[in-house]
This record gives C-alpha cells, structure tokens and sequence, in this order.
DNA sequence: GTCATTTTGAGGCACGTGCATCAAAAATAT
DNA sequence: ATATTTTTGATGCACGTGCCTCAAAATGAC
C-alpha cells in the first residue's frame, strides 16, 4: 500500500519572522515592533497594514524569543485557604511538582496562606502585591465584594488574576474548577444506581452550606435524585461546621432517627471526620457512601471498602491549569482548548 | 493575621547562565558548552569540575535559549491504523487541537496511517524516516518483531520513538496509556454494582481478541467480576472481526441462548456496531451496558439512557502526553510527574 | 512657503545558548 | 630539550524579539 509515500514532503516551512512581516507590510521591523506592541504614534492605515501582513503569512510571535529578549520571568502566587484539609495539601503537593514542571518555562509559583473567612485581610494582602515581582494570582476564597474590589485593582495595575477551584462569579470566564452541579448530579447517580433498594433517605453532610460550591452541588444532586431516584429521599444538610464533637452528636441523631437510610453523601472536601465517625462508632456497612476529593484518605477508604465511590476532581490538573492560564492572561493569548476543562472524574475501588 | 507579611521577600534569583557557570568552575564558557553538549577533548577533571558547579548553582539549561540559538523545531508523526473508528477520528481530532496548543513550543504533529496489520510494511515506513525532518514518531501498532526491531533502528538514528496506546512490551518505560487491567475491573465492577440482581450471565463483545490490550482488559474484568461478583457469569467473548453481518448472528445468538443476560460489556473501542444491534433489533433496555472510549455515538448513548457507562481514556491527554514525552526524549530530559499517567475515566450520563 | 509636529526608518545592543575558528597553554612523546 | 598532541581560552556571529536612540521623511498648521 505505502500509503505514507504519498505524505506532504513538508519543505521545512520556517515561521515568518518580525523581517518578513516588515518586508511584506512595506515598513521597517521598528514599526512592526510598535504595531506588535500597540505603542503609539502609528498612523491607522500603517496599523492596517502590518496587520493584514499578519493574517497573509500567518505570523505568530515567537514567545521564546520574546520572553528571552526581556528576561521575562513568571512568578505566580496561589492563595490559599489556612487548613489542615487533606485536599489542600494535595493541592500545595501539587504545586511544588509544578514548579518542576514548569521549571523549563521560566515560571515558579509560591503559596501564600489567606484566611478565607476576613475578606478584608485578603484583599490588605492582594493590594500588597507589586507586578514588578509577581505576575500573576490564583485566588482561592468565597465571593465578596471586597476580595472582587481587590481582584479588580490587582488587574488594573497589571497582576493576572484567576479565581481558583472557588469561583467569583464576576469573572467566569477565566476560572479554574469543575462543574459543581455535574458533580453533585453524579454522586446522586451512582447512590441511585448503587442501592439495592430503591426506597430509602439519604444522608447529606457538609462542612457548611455558605459557599457556592456546596450550594451548586446540593442542587445537583437534589436535582438527579427526584428525576431519576424518586424513591430516594435525601435529607436536609448537616453541617459541621469543622467541629468534631458537633459533627458526631448531628450525624448520630440523624441515623438514629432515620432508620430507613440507605445512602450517604458528603459534600463537602474534608471527608475525613464524618466518615470516620460513621464508620467507628455505628454500624454502616449496608450503607451507600460517597465523599468527594481524592486524599490519601479517601483512597484507602475505596481500598477497604469504607467507602463506594469518590467524585474528585484531579488537583495536579487544576495547578497546571491555573499555571497555563495565568501564563496565557501574562502574554496576551487566549488560553485553549479541551484541556482546561476539568473533569468531573469517578474514582471506584478498581481505578484508584 | 498578616501572615503574607511573613513571605519570603524573594530577590529575584536569576537562573544561572553558562557564564555563571564558566566563572564557578574556573574554565572558559567554551569549555562550559563541551561538557554541556558533550564534546569531545576535555580531561575527566574538568568535566568533572563544571558537573561540580552545575550540582552546586543548580544550574538549568535555558531550553528555549538553546532551541532558539539552533532554529530547533519538533516535528512529530502519529503513525496510526488506518480505521473508520471513531475513537480513532477523536484521536486525530485532538491531534489537530495540539497542534494549536504547541504553536508556541515550535511543535507540529502530522498523522500517518499505517496498516496496523501488516507489520511488514510498518517496519518500511519507519525506516524511510529522516531525522533531519522527523524529531520523533509515536506508533500505535500490534507488538511483532519486525516493528520492534525498526523501532530499535529508527531510535540508532536518532529519532525519538513512543507507543502510543498500542503498547510494545520491549519499551515499557516509555509509552502512552491507560492501564487495560484496571480498565476491565472498573467495567465488571459497575456491572456488579449497576445490576439490580445478584444472578446471570454478562455478555462480553469485542472486535478481537487478537491485541494486547482486549486480552488485559478481559483478565481485568473476569478476575473483579470472580472475586466481587460471584454471581454473575461472563460469557466467552465473541468476537465480530468488524463485520456487521457476523456481529448480528453471533450477538443474537446468544442473546437468545441466554436468557438469564443481566449485562453487556463491549470491550473494544468500536462500540457502535454492536450497541446498535442490541438496541435496534433486540429488546435490551433491562440489561446493564457498558462499553469503552468517549465518542459522539457513546455520549449519545449515555445521554440517551441506552448506554449506563463508558470507561473511557481521554484522547486529548492521551496526545498531549505523547507529544510532551516525545519532546522530553528530543530535549534528554526525563517527562515527569503526574501528568503523564492516563487516567481510567468512568462516564455517566451526568458526568459527560 | 515655512515651521512645528507626527510618523517612520535605520541601526544597535541585549537576552542565553549553540557553534565555529584560531591561538594559547598544558600535557605527553621523543 | 624539542616536537607533537591534547586540552583550554578568547572571540564572534547567529537565532527572534524587545527596546532604545537619533535622524529622516511625511504630514499638518499657519
């Protein structure tokens, strides 16, 4: 067949370069450097030109280059949340394998600790921030007017910002998370499809109920259970506010007092405390589990069969998107494609 | 708090340069790009002594520097069954998406189709490729000798070789994608816990068993299924060698000759014959299906109900990573960290 | 037309590395 | 010691872009 004979003998097309662009534009690479760079005193016709040159041989800036001639460096900092949550220490792991990672694109990121519940702290510490050394901010922190306000500034004096895993609506469309609906919808799925009994209440525990995420995925869930578990019925979130003690007398109240559950759900990304409450000092075995975030926790959970299912959402993907995209917002492109989108992912016993 | 206050003031380290380099190991920066490039002519005491200063500076050569300086570009080839699979169509989709999101790397990938089935004239085609216009090639073909031996040849010249999907045992360190055993598990453990009744018989589809990987994924599932789900009995698995008038006599018949069927699992990555025959011409809606890789016909599928999951691997990570570990072994760098490992992705409909 | 102002061109250095040449120094052989 | 070979240094250009200065040309105002 040989059908690979009949490949394009490519002739080592070369990427134009800033002196084809001036030749084929009929100006000097000077302009061409002030057009690229939106500097003034350019007349609009001369602009049209060097653009138009763009489009025809299909210019596109080598950022290597770029980045060498003016020393650019990038430095992010992801602001995160003060906690002994397990899934924020997978996130900080992460972002030191970053640094690795991304150690040949000349960028480093730091972690700073912000105390996600004084929105006024966060925004002391984003004004702080000087573009001369800092690049670029992955924020993670509930909605407020004042970490919005803050946001807004940062941008102003030329820091990259990005919501992170926790969104500010104001800016959706630069954001780093998954699908919390979709999230919660699936967990729903799999209680649902999971139970051999059709009838019963299911447990919902959380942390608390002010984010938005947790919000987002209660929704989801009730949404998924009443269309396609009618006989499932989910009780009113519990929350636990981080309190152990509080935690244990709300979740041993309620099993006791709901003897037809068949189901438990937690919300929340500290799956820790209430699972192991469950498991140690109550007999729920029969139960349907499912927690969220993977953890060296929930994984041995999966692993002894403490726990059904895990709906996680892969943190090293998260760190690497957030890097992606505050490069991309720092050199001006649109940051693309499929991979930014992170996945609602499954986690069973077999595909730890 | 103020706890950012108590940042790291980070003087902006500079990377050490080669002159650094030269000035820390006492020889001229000649003698630095000897060692670095390995050159021949230098005493073992003085490579040993710019090592030395590389170890102690931390010294990071400037990849982007060096590919500008040499006008390095990476061109890659996907050399790939030639097949009407719309797996097959999704991989070469996202082939096309990388070439966008590596513009800026200076990479460019072109697809190559192969007959998957004749080893013969795959070896031929691996052995017309020059280096000076191929960087590396990532293959997605059965193991036989004759492919690893031009493999092994294409490597002596000087360009960088992957299995792709298709793995080559002789090269494990080196290749992409998903673990098929833990693939099969996952399908028998939905099918064990999807099931309403502990009882019956599951059928199981393939294309052929001939490959590798349908022959993993079938010791995957039948060894969950014996250990978590001794109820349930796998049927051999029939074979449709891709003819549809095969797949509907034999899918037929055993539908018939079953009647205790609880579950289908369709192991190959073409699902859409077989799925199609069940669900046009047989009345299946009671049996649990599940089947592998994202494509328009099986998110359809899932959204439709006919379908209650896909165990899929995600084709855009799956290139993505191709293409990142190919540059490595182009740059003599080891690709690292947890990107690279393809996850088994379990889809529902609510999670698609 | 002259003058001021705006727009453009020409040129050069820098970034960090690869690669080449030629001379100087050091090591080794005779 | 001298001749030969091996090892090292000094230097310079290239890659593609950013950024700077100074002069030339074009444009506009009067």
């Amino acid at each position: 067949m040989m059908e690979y004979a009949l490949m394009d003998v490519r002739e080592v097309m070369l990427r134009p370069t800033t002196k084809d662009l001036a030749k084929a534009a009929g100006v000097s690479r000077a302009t061409v450097d002030r057009v690229l760079n939106g500097r003034e005193g350019v007349k609009k016709r001369t602009v049209d030109r060097v653009n138009d040159a763009i489009q025809e041989l299909g210019f596109v800036r080598n950022i290597q280059a770029a980045n060498l001639a003016r020393s650019q460096r990038y430095r992010f900092v992801f602001a995160l949340p003060r906690s002994g949550d397990l899934f924020l220490e997978e996130i900080v792991r992460h972002i030191d394998e970053a640094n690795e990672t991304f150690a040949t694109d000349l960028v480093w990121c730091d972690v700073v600790h912000i105390d996600e519940n004084d929105p006024h702290s966060i925004s002391a510490f984003l004004a702080t921030l000087d573009p001369n050394e800092t690049t670029g901010v992955a924020i993670m922190a509930p909605e407020s007017p004042q970490v919005r306000d803050a946001i807004f500034r940062l941008q102003e004096r030329g820091v990259a910002a990005l919501p992170f895993i926790a969104d500010q609506s104001t800016m959706e469309e630069h954001w780093v998370g998954t699908d919390h609906h979709a999230a919660g919808a699936t967990a729903a799925t799999l209680i649902g499809r999971f139970c051999p009994a059709p009838e019963g209440s299911v447990l919902v525990i959380s942390e608390s109920m002010r984010s938005r995420d947790s919000l987002e995925r209660r929704i989801g869930f009730d949404a998924e259970m009443n269309q396609h578990s009618p006989g499932l019925r989910p009780l009113p979130s519990l929350e636990t506010y981080g309190d152990e003690e509080r935690a244990e007398r709300v979740i041993y109240n309620s099993v006791i007092n709901n003897p037809d559950l068949v189901g438990v759900y937690v919300l929340s990304s500290e799956a820790r405390v209430p699972l192991t409450i469950l498991n140690e000092n109550m007999n729920t075995d029969h139960l349907i589990k499912i927690s969220h975030e993977r953890t060296p926790f929930t994984e041995a959970a999966l692993r002894n069969g403490s726990l059904d299912a895990v709906i996680a959402q892969d943190p090293g993907h998260l760190v690497r998107s957030a890097v992606r995209k505050l490069k991309a917002i720092t050199d001006k492109r649109v940051a693309t494609g499929s991979q930014e989108r992170i996945r609602v992912e499954v986690l069973l016993r077999t595909n730890i």
